[in-house]
DNA sequence: CAGGGAGGTTAGCGGTCGTTAACCTGAAGG
DNA sequence: CCTTCAGGTTAACGACCGCTAACCTCCCTG
């Protein structure tokens, strides 16, 4: 995959400040002239781009949840023959990669789902579960006596910890990005040893 | 403390289904018409018990903070001399209680905590930084390795393991209270071991 | 060099929302 | 029995917001 040098065209532009600004102030408490204005053009000059505000969440929602599931797949198929556990090692790794370089998106990502039209709700949740699904069955290989109820649950509450960056205050603070992927790697690995230990 | 067996009072109903509501469709996607209409009373009604929408969230969101910071300071009270990974385990267990029973408000409780005034803001901030600075001095004394800043992490990254339990599906297809509060210990503790592993 | 489309602008409409005003009612109390 | 007041009601106001209409201005191209 070549990594893109080319300025980022007007919608990309819209699209990152949309998600900033609905990640800080809600999808409902944001309006469309505060959005024109974080990209220098006034409101109604976003439906030049977008058909509306609707679609702006929609694009943003749709997006996080495929690119999650198609960087899950690559890895999953760059891994081939490994030990499991390198493969769920991959998996945490590209889930933390995503929470600490796009943080709004992960803040959008659990939270403004439900103002979606209901077919894009409807995709954005089923790219949700199969992303779900690859890690169950990634976690499964690994701790084969997990039962898939538990496994699910397991993988649920380590998005959760993993998708508490946001709340690991301001990025000046943290103690450098590379320590807290580590720190938050380890922990998923020990969350995930630990729901599997006495089962 | 006694259990309370009298008639909820109307202020506590209409807290309880404005979480409801808040949790569900977001502070601003909710509005007092439909709050009311939840109560049996009409919108305007509302502002017999309370100045304003606003009043109400700032009210939920300050009587959660307290709850858990109450919560945590009895608990520690009542551990007086225990040894220090039971001291954890209590307040690992005490969160899990609150994050189970009171799902709306553990969605709320980071969610729409910036749409409140400034003072309100800062008082359930400061609750809030108490709250975990209890955690974190109870996380050290089990593992003393743990440097401050990695202890904070870690605390933060938890509660976003145990704040999962909104995304655990609905109540019905959960495998139990029992069991999913079980795994959420031992995925909690299993965490803050691996936290302090490899530091 | 016409002209047409891409990408802006401002004005304004229609609907919604939080809040207030004015009024009503039933029950408690002297 | 009259008063008072807690706790409702409906009507309506003002602000805001998403979106459309109408218009403007480059720049590219045949």
């Amino acid at each position: 995959m070549a990594t893109r040098t080319d300025a980022p065209t007007r919608r990309e532009q819209i699209l990152k400040e949309a998600a900033r600004l609905f990640a800080e102030r809600g999808f409902h408490g944001v309006g469309v002239d505060e959005i024109g204005a974080a990209v220098g053009i006034s409101g109604p000059g976003l439906y030049r781009h977008f058909a509306g505000k609707d679609a702006m969440l929609a694009e943003l929602l749709v997006g996080i949840s495929g690119q999650l599931l198609t960087g899950a797949k690559q890895r999953l198929k760059e891994a081939d023959g490994v030990a499991a556990g390198a493969v769920l090692d991959s998996l945490i790794e590209g889930h933390i990669d995503f929470a600490l370089d796009d943080r709004p998106l992960i803040t959008l990502h659990d939270r403004e789902l439900d103002r979606l039209r209901d077919s894009d709700r409807k995709l954005v949740r089923q790219l949700q579960r199969q992303y779900v699904e690859l890690w169950v069955a990634a976690l499964r290989e690994v701790y084969p006596v997990l039962a898939e109820p538990a496994a699910r649950s397991a993988v649920h509450s380590v998005f959760g910890l993993l998708n508490s960056t946001p709340h690991l205050g301001r990025v000046g603070s943290l103690p450098g990005r590379g320590t807290t992927a580590t720190l938050l790697h380890r922990m998923a690995r020990g969350a995930f040893a630990a729901a599997a230990g006495a089962e």
